[in-house]
DNA sequence: ATGGTCGCGTAGCGA
């Protein structure tokens, strides 16, 4: 809470995607947050993963659960429409499954709900309307995304398939903000805390903004708050961050 | 190859 709190004094965003919240919704620190101006969304999980939208302007409609699978408990997915100042906008906080081990149940559990993504989000652009679908998706896009490729080839984050599955949803017709307004290799999301990871600065890029092309007409920006990684009780991931004139 | 670090919840799992 004290990393969560002086970032968002600092940055004052409009809207946060939090993930792995590993509390139930009744434990979730509403007073603390709300004091800094912010309307709250919870999908709470006991012990495990867990999602919030956090939003300076209210919500119009909210939905909580990746659609596609009625018997999956994992408390990973909401989605939100907010009201913006020249109309709505809609935003998705994405906890994607880690995976590992592959193969194994996990990252059939990891396929299976990177299909069910891929099937709502095409769903998504008929709306033809901004679109941000914000989360750690534990997914390294492309070598240049990872400190040392030829170590990660057998994660459940950096294999071909998780790789294509991941393409396959931006060819639906969404635009990754980082390749949009950056582009370069070397650019990390998450440091593990074990082996001086962040010390030796070996990084992998997992943290995306998926855009639809309403909201990819209108970024500006696009940033990642390494700074974040230091200080007191970091987390392992940082925040990254899009700017849109909306 | 091994062990290395966190949070949750109070052992061992998931990352």
């Amino acid at each position: 809470m004290h990393a969560v709190t002086k970032w968002l004094k600092e940055a004052d965003p409009d809207v946060v995607c939090l993930q792995e919240i590993k509390a139930m919704t009744e434990n979730f620190p509403f007073m603390e947050i709300e004091a800094l101006g912010y309307n709250i969304e919870i999908l709470g999980q006991k012990s495990y993963n867990g999602v919030a939208i956090l939003s300076k302007r209210p919500f119009d409609e909210i939905s909580k659960g990746l659609p596609g699978d009625e018997t999956d408990e994992q408390a990973r997915y909401i989605e939100a429409v907010i009201a913006g100042e020249n109309g709505p906008f809609r935003v998705a906080t994405i906890y994607l499954p880690n995976g590992n081990p592959a193969p194994g149940p996990k990252y059939d559990y990891k396929l299976d709900w990177m299909d069910r993504l891929k099937v709502h989000a095409k769903g998504l652009l008929k709306f033809e309307e901004p679109i941000v679908l914000a989360g750690d998706y534990n997914v390294i896009p492309e070598e240049k995304d990872v400190y040392a490729p030829k170590e990660w080839l057998t994660e459940a984050l950096f294999l071909p398939q998780t790789r294509s599955k991941f393409r396959e949803i931006l060819n639906l017709g969404y635009t990754e903000a980082f390749e949009q307004m950056d582009g370069r290799a070397g650019q990390y999301t998450f440091w593990d805390y074990q082996r001086g990871a962040w010390q030796n600065n070996e990084g992998i890029r997992i943290d995306h903004l998926l855009l639809s092309p309403q909201a990819a007409d209108k970024i500006v920006n696009f940033e990642i708050h390494k700074a974040t990684r230091d200080g007191i009780k970091p987390s392992d991931h940082v925040p990254v961050v899009g700017i849109f004139d909306l």
